[in-house]
DNA sequence: TGAGTGACGTTGTACGTATAACGCCCAGCG
DNA sequence: CGCTGGGCGTTATACGTACAACGTCACTCA
């Protein structure tokens, strides 16, 4: 028998092997010392790791080989574990930046849910300014076994729509997707809520400052704000492209304001990082926020309520959307059908908004 | 001889296999597939992609082997990879959080210089509010390469020491480090500038908004300032715990400012979230900013111009600690010693400081 | 002519895991 | 008594790669 010499072996192994001892990457215990150690087979082993041993191996051999594994601090290998089933456990999420809070938050609700599964996640490339890449697949680790993009990293979309991975779709047109599914944010009724708001309160003239990007969000929002302005008998919705940064913010913020007839009363950004520029802007022409003009975001950043006054601003459940979306993947990966998410958002009114002057 | 039939193989096999078509992931070509479709043996293709073939390897075959990879689109299994070289080409990094831009920006600058050199960066397990993880190697993805890790990322510090892995320490002690390497910012520098710029100023009555987080960071500079400060006749500086957000700000500066005695004309903040906090408590107190207080902070996040008037910051360069500490990893790995590295810091000066009221 | 020498590849194997397929032994049953 | 069948494991194999250790020719040179 093979068992007798084994359990000589396992006998004075424990203390001889010291795994802890230098750490060297290499001596890493595996699953068959783990089976030296306990007396059984590899294959007994993996079976009993793997909770698959109901009616196949003793309840005391299931402990033994636990003791075991635990004594060596056995861990599997996972690069011989994706190897035999070919499947990764890693998937990958595509996001435009990530020292953007909106996306970092993302990413944070993704791999949360991830680690969940005992998924890993992995960050196309390189999260800055990605550029051309010649194929994510390429740089990215690892083969994958699925993604996560948003719409909005529009570089990477090209080469990732091609991969045949099963692919989720964050913020994106839930019919054109060549998407499994999709997971989006109530972007129409955010514009509404803020259309609304702002309406309500008396303005009139209100100015848009667009994010100057091409993606269904953004366009989703722009149509839906027009919509309900346009919805009020004297209301009118004008629009100013801006780059996504507090100086391009301000910059639009200033082309807005410097328009001959009329100033508008309330400035909607696309997001809270506009906004601030946006009040930058207001403030160097003697503007006071909101007693001459309103300022909203989109968001609700560490920012919104930083500045002063704090900003009227709709939050955007990011953590949420990172969650569902890896939710739906995991779903996917089951080889079930995942249904598309909305999720909601809500104005959070503060005090960068009040009735617009009396003229 | 085998080569015949597998040209015969190779030769229907282009158009017939399409790893293109289903995209399914198991489908992607193998070494194999590359060589018959070259009519070689695998071993050949492996020593041609890993450019070990000169001397060994004829250039006709080279280039037929290589546009045969082309064609079918080959891509090594990394995990296969892994295996066979017990190397995972994957490094971890330990951050406290993601969504706070300047670590956000540390895994960007790491996660660059790791990709150059085909390396791939995974982040601690939740990498919000961590607790108490059982053990970083657990969830974290694969086996690893090495470690970096932020001495600010104090509960998985414990588990990161005793791994075993080559580890780079960011803003640590260099000398009680268990690292074989250590990235530091020049805290204490940073401290002086500030002080310097605020006496020069002509500020006497100093108080400083410290990180009520236990790191080397935050005790090198706290003491650096004091130092500053108190090496000028008639100049104190006092401080007060604060927790990192602007919330956790705007109290302590109000701690501060409540004080019974002359009430300080400078607050330096730990970092540009505090500093926003430190901002809203003085406009609560009709102080105005500068005029009546300065308000300084560390990092130059976003927000730090953001903010009216900008606030004087320290800029800390965050990519350049990563790429740094990403660089020392790369050194160790190739078997050499890296040199521990100190990164410079800049005072930025802008509209939050400025001379102190005259009483 | 026959051994030596490159040049050019090939065969074989190991990495660590998961699992299909196959024992072996004993209880129970006809 | 022989046969079945369940309980408990084992043996063998494949995943895709990298590389050590071998051929095998075609030439050269003594």
């Amino acid at each position: 028998m093979v068992a007798s010499a084994d359990r000589a072996h396992s006998a004075g192994g424990a203390p001889g092997k010291g795994s802890r001892g230098t750490g060297r990457t290499g001596e890493r215990a595996t699953s068959r010392d783990v089976a030296r150690a306990a007396g059984v087979s590899q294959a007994t082993v993996s079976l009993v790791l793997g909770e698959k041993w109901p009616g196949r191996v003793s309840e005391r051999t299931v402990e033994t080989v636990r003791a075991a594994a635990r004594d060596l601090g056995y861990r599997p290998n996972l690069a011989a574990r994706s190897l035999r089933l070919g499947r990764t456990r890693t998937v990958l999420l595509v996001v435009p930046v990530l020292t953007t809070e909106f996306f970092a938050r993302v990413y944070t609700g993704a791999a949360r849910v991830a680690a969940d599964h005992g998924f890993g996640v992995v960050l196309y490339p390189s999260p800055e300014g990605v550029g051309p890449a010649p194929d994510p697949f390429d740089s990215a680790r690892a083969s994958l076994d699925g993604v996560i993009a948003s719409s909005m990293a529009a570089d990477a979309l090209v080469a990732v729509r091609g991969g045949g991975l099963p692919l989720v779709m964050l913020d994106s047109d839930p019919d054109d997707a060549a998407a499994a599914a999709t997971v989006n944010l109530d972007i129409a009724d955010g514009a509404r809520q803020v259309a609304g708001h702002l309406l309500g309160l008396g303005h009139r003239r209100v100015a848009h400052l667009a994010a100057a990007v091409d993606s269904w969000t953004f366009r989703v929002r722009a149509r839906a704000l027009a919509e309900a302005v346009d919805g009020v008998p004297g209301a009118a919705l004008s629009a100013e492209p801006a780059g996504l940064s507090v100086e391009e913010g301000r910059r639009a913020a200033e082309r807005v304001l410097a328009r001959p007839g009329p100033r508008p009363t309330a400035l909607v950004c696309d997001d809270d990082i506009l906004a601030a520029g946006a009040c930058k802007a207001a403030r160097r022409l003697g503007l006071r926020i909101p007693d001459d003009i309103s300022v909203t975001g989109f968001d609700d950043l560490a920012l919104a309520t930083a500045l002063e006054p704090e900003l009227t601003t709709v939050r955007l459940p990011a953590e949420a959307v990172g969650a569902a979306g890896m939710r739906a993947l995991m779903t996917l990966l089951d080889g079930e059908t995942p249904q598309d998410t909305v999720l909601p958002v809500d104005l959070l009114p503060r005090g960068s908004t009040a009735p617009p002057p009396r003229p």
